[in-house]
DNA sequence: GGTGTCATGTAAACAGTTACATGATTTT
DNA sequence: AAAATCATGTAACTGTTTACATGACACC
C-alpha cells in the first residue's frame, strides 16, 4: 500500500502519532488520500510489524495515551529505496470529461452553464490549495534544496488546475467560433 | 456509483452487451475505471432494477447466449440529468510527487534520473492515447458538435500530460539554476 | 496443440470512505 | 450549554482490481 510510504516519509522528518499523521495527510493534496484515521492507524500497525518504525507510548494523566512513532534504520533504508524506483504515470479522475461526453443532447448555452460550474469549481481548487500553503501546516525545511523540491509540487498541482483553464478557455472559444 | 453514468452514456448511442462495454471501458482514458468486467455486470443488474435499461437475451448456437442492452426513456432521462448536474473538481493521483517529497536525501544526478524516468512514462502515456484515439473503437459521431466535443476530450487527457512534461522541464532548469 | 476472442458470471482480496464510540479538556 | 480539539480505535460499507470458471470457435 503506497499510504505506507507517504507516513514512512512524514515520519522521516519528524516522530508524531497517528493523529498528527491524520492530519497532515487530511491538509495535503498531493498526499492524495482522505485523511481517515482507519486507513492511517491500519498501517502503522503494519509498519510496526514490518519493523520500519517503533512507537513509544506516553500515558497522560486525565486524557487517552500517545503513541509517538520514530522511523528506524530500516524504515529509512525502506523509504530510500522506494524514492529511487521506477515512477508510475500520473492518473487523472475527471468526471466532467464523462459528463460532457454525452453533453451533445444539452444547448450550446447550458454547455458553456456546465463549463462555468466547472470553472467555478477549479478555481475554488485553487483557492484551497494556495490557503493551504499559506497556513503552512507541515513543510519539511531541513536543507535549501528540500525546500525548493516542496516549491516545486506546490507548482505542480496549481500548474494541473491551471492547465485545466486554459483548457476551459479554448473549449468556449471554438465552441463560439463555429 | 458514477460509473453506472458511464454505462448509460454509452448505451445512449447503441445497444451493446457487458462484453462490448468492457471493451471500450478498456479502451477509454477518460472513462478512467480498469474495465473490468465484475463492475460492469454489477452495475448493468443495477440498471436494470432501476428500469434505466433493458436487456434483450440472444440465444446463439454453440456460444454463450448475448445479453444487449438498451436504454430506456427513464434511463435517457436520468442521463440528461446526471449532465447537468453540478460537475466535481478534477482529481490527481500522482505518486510521483510523494516520491519527490522525500528526494532531498538523493543526489542531484539521481533526482534528474528520477525525473527523466517519471518524463518517460508520460511520454508513454501520450503515445497510447495517440494510438487510442487511431484506433477510434469507440466515439459517437451524432452530430458535428459531438465529433468536436470528442475532440475537446481527447485534447484536454494530452494537455494534461503535456503540462507534465513542461513542469519537468521546469524542474529540471531550476534545479541546475542554483 | 496452444493461444486468442466471444460472452457470461463469481470469488476473493485490496483500497478507501463514512460514521461511530470513548472520554477529558478547551474554546465559543 | 454546545462545539471543537486531542487521541485512540472499530464497524460497516463502497469501490476497484485480479483472478478464476465455463465452453465453443477461430487462428497460427
Amino acid at each position: 500500500m503506497s499510504i505506507n510510504y507517504a507516513i514512512l516519509g512524514i515520519l522521516s522528518c519528524r516522530s508524531l502519532t497517528g493523529y498528527d499523521l491524520k492530519k497532515i495527510m487530511q491538509e495535503s493534496t498531493f498526499m492524495y488520500w482522505s485523511g481517515n484515521n482507519n486507513q492511517i492507524y491500519k498501517a502503522l500497525v503494519v509498519l510496526l510489524d514490518e519493523g520500519l518504525v517503533t512507537n513509544e507510548v506516553q500515558h497522560q494523566e486525565s486524557s487517552p495515551s500517545k503513541k509517538i512513532y520514530t522511523i528506524t534504520e530500516a524504515g529509512l533504508a525502506e523509504l530510500k529505496k522506494w524514492v529511487k524506483s521506477n515512477p508510475e504515470a500520473p492518473e487523472f479522475k475527471k468526471m466532467f470529461l464523462i459528463q460532457l461526453a454525452w453533453a451533445d443532447q444539452l444547448s450550446t448555452e447550458e454547455i458553456n452553464t456546465l463549463l462555468s460550474k466547472y470553472e467555478n469549481e477549479v478555481r475554488m481548487q485553487i483557492l484551497m490549495e494556495q490557503e493551504k500553503k499559506r497556513r503552512e501546516t507541515f513543510s519539511p525545511s531541513r536543507t535549501s534544496r528540500e525546500v525548493q523540491i516542496w516549491d516545486f509540487i506546490y507548482d505542480n498541482i496549481i500548474s494541473s488546475y491551471e492547465n485545466e483553464l486554459n483548457w476551459i478557455q479554448k473549449v468556449r472559444k471554438e465552441i463560439y467560433g463555429i
